[in-house]
DNA sequence: AGACTAGTTTATAATTATTCTAAAGTGAAA
DNA sequence: TTTCACTTTAGAATAATTATAAACTAGTCT
């Protein structure tokens, strides 16, 4: 993704293009992969990069900000931290514990034959399959 | 279960039957149903049950103690705090997001058809189905 | 039964992740 | 270029959880 993008991505999303907020969307989107990551991570790998030191709240509110506007999906894993993934499509992951490391799986890896009704009153809003590793 | 299980429960995991365990261990274990809490619903919970107050540490290494001896399970919710379920057989869950409230899925309700290879050198320990709800 | 000891409980402090606050800074519209 | 709503920032506040270390107790050994 070209910064141009980058920057009809934020204005689109009514976002103003803040040299923080291109800063972090450069490195989160402008990438092949899928990239997960904490906060605590993020902020670690930015403060690398890059001279100019943006302040945690900063990226807290980005990163929220973000996902709010879809650029990013907040994942499921149980653990203290919250993990977020640049992959916003619908998918599944697998996780492995050993190395706290999350895994896309496209949404076609798996197939669900049956599954529940979902309770009374209520419909089901998306399912997401988790699969641990062990090595 | 009866009192007298809960003792076999505890010896058997080499926790010592202290009066906080039992207490604990029957409010968790002495019921039909599957149960779901966090540690602040279940310090509630007690608190309004018992005459004895409980110390919050001792409900977080109690909780912590069962688990490690397979008596509960953690699930997978994202979020702040963390969900137990004395459920441990392989299930499922739904999530009600308005309610934060968890629903056993039995493991025959859902079935997989198609799932990939773990990655390279990695096996797969299990898979847990998450399904979100609306209203 | 009495005393010992390792395991347990407890109150409180510490830690960790995250959110709040309010003052200073800045994009972009006019 | 002025203006102002939106942002950033440092630091305080909050929330969940873990660590600490002193007091307590279940179970063992006599």
């Amino acid at each position: 993704m070209k910064k141009i993008d980058i920057l009809k991505k934020l204005r689109s999303s009514r976002l103003r293009p803040t040299k923080q907020r291109v800063e972090i969307a450069k490195f989160l989107f402008e990438r092949e992969k899928t990239f997960h990551f904490t906060v605590e991570s993020l902020n670690k790998l930015l403060t690398k990069k890059s001279t100019s030191k943006i302040a945690l709240a900063t990226i807290y509110n980005t990163v929220h900000a973000f996902k709010a506007a879809g650029h990013l999906s907040e994942v499921e894993v149980r653990g203290n931290k919250t993990y977020f993934d640049t992959n916003v499509s619908n998918h599944h992951h697998f996780y492995d514990s050993e190395t706290a490391e999350l895994i896309d799986i496209d949404a076609n890896d798996i197939v669900i034959q049956k599954i529940p009704k979902a309770p009374n009153g209520k419909k089901i809003k998306n399912v997401e399959v988790f699969i641990n590793l062990k090595n």
